[in-house]
DNA sequence: CGGAACCGCTTTGCATGCAAAATGAATCCG
DNA sequence: CGGATTCATTTTGCATGCAAAGCGGTTCCG
């Protein structure tokens, strides 16, 4: 399946990459998730280092650090596989993300120092709502969105004060439907109320460490977490949006 | 620092790896723990592959390997960089790893299909009970508690049925303190009263999972962690003792 | 007819060597 | 005398080629 599609074109932010490591790991990201090759497929190096113009040695090197994200799976002696996840795996993933955040919002409440700590948090939310209620959102406030989104998210973790958390909530969020946004959908696809709950959620996560309410704060974070799955499910109900979700080739229906 | 000691002699299990980079990953990552190199030393390739008699291909995989697990840095072009953690960074992951197996504990008892299930959990937790009640912990039975303790939790980990959760402990336990066996001490060192602790803990959580009583299984396992936190805390009272805890080279006092 | 052994081809694992980037020591300039 | 600059040396990043292990198809034997 990996010579079926032409050569691919290196993205301009791609190839302003330093290393053809970092490149070949760029690159091989987008073809992976974007489906270039079927789950269980084994990576044939020498075709698919021609096939990126790079040599075998980074690409190797690329494939390690996507096997470590969870994308790969390494077989020793046999190469690396295209890992396939079920619906289950993508709820897991979900689940330990809220787990994690829920932590990290636990965290930030019991070593909060000053209230102006959380300006990065309430600045987020407050742009995200004014978003919401000046207009409908169309594609680029909907784009404005999920940056925001995921500035609220990285305030969050930056709030804990833990780089061993902030380092497990990175991984986990490798995943590509593990991130914050990662099923993020249109109003006009998903259901619009969730973006006023995920907003409301927001303010409380906000209120709950500015309290000092250590367990309100986890289980809020933990419930943000399940926005997605909701959305998630949205989106298997609908072949043609489960289509534009991120690593849909990746999940075994 | 790196050429102050002669070449290593490689231990039998390591030499029976069959690649390279395997060997050279086993080595180096002991080498690291057991302080062979200090903490932000960079490591540089070229002596440190002779040093290990491998290329610096497969050195390099290794490199790539042990800073995945994050015992090291990647400092691109800049060559990789030993880390070094404070005692915040250590509670934080015994923190993490509570957060984890809390999860985990909570995912069995709310999949637990059969009581059956629990048989491994029973198993190793009647055996533990039965090596404390019979003698003093003596050398050989204080290697056999650290691998049944193992065996719990890596028992309690199978339970919860989700790969991406496993995949997380496993990522958190990589670092040499966080193991659930990381800071256990012999009975003459630490406080006694703490193994029957840890007992009790395990079979409450045997207890809760086994009632599907999710949250007490959750905040069992994650109180159960702590434990190595007090562990921790009477070793890093006592200078001797912290010179046996592995990896303590590592931590910045 | 079924399974084991053989054998050619493919693929991974690794060593070596070269080019580019980083380091740091000596020099130059303000 | 302190900070920028230059240049030799070191070090990383990568390409290439070879050896060994895997794979698959065929043959051989029971």
């Amino acid at each position: 399946m990996q010579n079926e599609s032409g050569p691919m074109k290196l993205s301009s932010a791609e190839a302003k990459s330093s290393s053809q490591t970092a490149r070949a790991t760029l690159v091989l990201r987008e073809m992976i998730i974007d489906g270039h090759f079927r789950p269980n497929e084994r990576i044939r190096e020498i075709p698919l280092a021609a096939q990126l113009d790079v040599s075998r040695i980074p690409l190797r090197l690329a494939l390690e650090r996507l096997a470590h994200e969870g994308l790969l799976e390494i077989r020793p002696t046999r190469g690396f596989v295209v890992q396939q996840f079920t619906t289950g795996d993508i709820y897991d993933a979900i689940e330990l993300r809220g787990i994690l955040e829920g932590a990290a919002a636990r965290l930030a409440s019991e070593r909060l120092r000053d209230s102006r700590d959380l300006a990065a948090l309430r600045e987020a939310s407050a742009e995200m709502d004014a978003l919401l209620r000046n207009r409908k959102l169309a594609l680029e406030a909907f784009t404005k969105y999920i940056e925001l989104n995921a500035k609220f998210h990285s305030a969050l973790i930056d709030l804990c004060r833990s780089r061993i958390l902030k380092r497990a909530i990175k991984q986990a969020c490798a995943l590509p439907f593990a991130s914050p946004s990662a099923f993020l959908l249109k109003q006009s696809e998903g259901s619009p109320d969730l973006f006023f709950i995920a907003l409301d959620q927001h303010r409380g996560i906000i209120e709950a460490i500015s309290n000092r309410e250590s367990m309100r704060a986890e289980f809020l974070a933990r419930e943000h977490a399940r926005l997605a799955r909701r959305n998630l499910d949205v989106a298997l109900d609908n072949r043609e949006l489960l289509k534009s979700v991120r690593g849909a080739k990746l999940i075994q229906i």
